[in-house]
DNA sequence: AACCGGCTCAACCGCCGGTCG
DNA sequence: TCGACCGGCGGTTGAGCCGGT
């Protein structure tokens, strides 16, 4: 009774980066398995990470519906609207971003938009005008990371949604897997062998799902 | 070509509330 | 009722990238 119980299993704990194989054995499990307890589900699938890890790595990055990279400028109105109505309340705001995660959005905050907030015109932005006033602000500033343009958004013509209408796919899931490694691919066409995108890891989850 | 500083974002940390035995 | 466990959340960190000098 002397020892302590768990202290022996918690030796090897990977932390830092996932790689690939780890990433594939999660995909692979939760595909097979769906969620479950997420310490349960680290260890049933061999993975010497913590169960939030998993979770972690899982809602933020390999989720087959998560949207990663061009935030829209729509997005950014409502980010900035939800924000300015609750604060640092990110996965609340996330919420209402379909595929967007709350450590996308406070990461987008912090580094595009929070730094910006000294400029008198971005205090206060609780109408469409108030956005078009920083949007016209980061143009000219060339700061805006988005597909459609900024003149696309003034003029009307932007849809959130025409971005992706290549992805009007029936099937939703494989759609937007579709729709996010086509823009991994676009925005990553130099990575070399040690990196990998969804496609891979999901062409390989599919091979290993019969 | 080398160095440096700023930027980005994946991942970790610590805390809190809910649930269950 | 209480303690352990778990998931969720917001804040923070650090490695890698990139552009400027």
């Amino acid at each position: 009774m002397e020892k302590k119980p768990c202290k022996s299993e918690e030796v090897e704990v990977r932390k830092g980066p996932w790689t690939m194989e780890e990433d594939l054995i999660l995909v692979n499990y939760i595909a097979n398995h769906g969620e479950g307890v997420w310490n349960s589900l680290a260890k049933a699938a061999g993975l010497k990470r913590t169960g939030k890890s998993c979770r972690l790595r899982w809602l933020n990055y390999l989720r087959p519906d998560v949207r990663r990279g061009n935030i829209t400028p729509e997005e950014q109105f409502l980010i900035m609207e939800l924000h300015a109505k609750w604060g640092n309340r990110w996965s609340k705001i996330a919420k209402h971003l379909p595929g967007r995660t709350d450590n996308e959005i406070k990461n987008y905050w912090r580094t595009r938009i929070q730094k910006h907030m000294n400029k008198p015109a971005e205090i206060c932005y609780s109408n469409q005008s108030d956005c078009e006033l920083l949007l016209d602000q980061q143009a000219s500033t060339s700061q805006l990371p988005c597909n459609g343009t900024n003149a696309d958004f003034m003029e009307g013509s932007y849809s959130p949604l025409s971005s992706f209408s290549h992805c009007n796919n029936n099937d939703a899931f494989y759609g937007q897997q579709q729709q996010q490694q086509q823009m991994i691919v676009e925005s990553s066409s130099n990575h070399e062998d040690n990196y990998w995108n969804m496609e891979d890891i999901w062409s390989m989850q599919i091979l290993n799902d019969d």
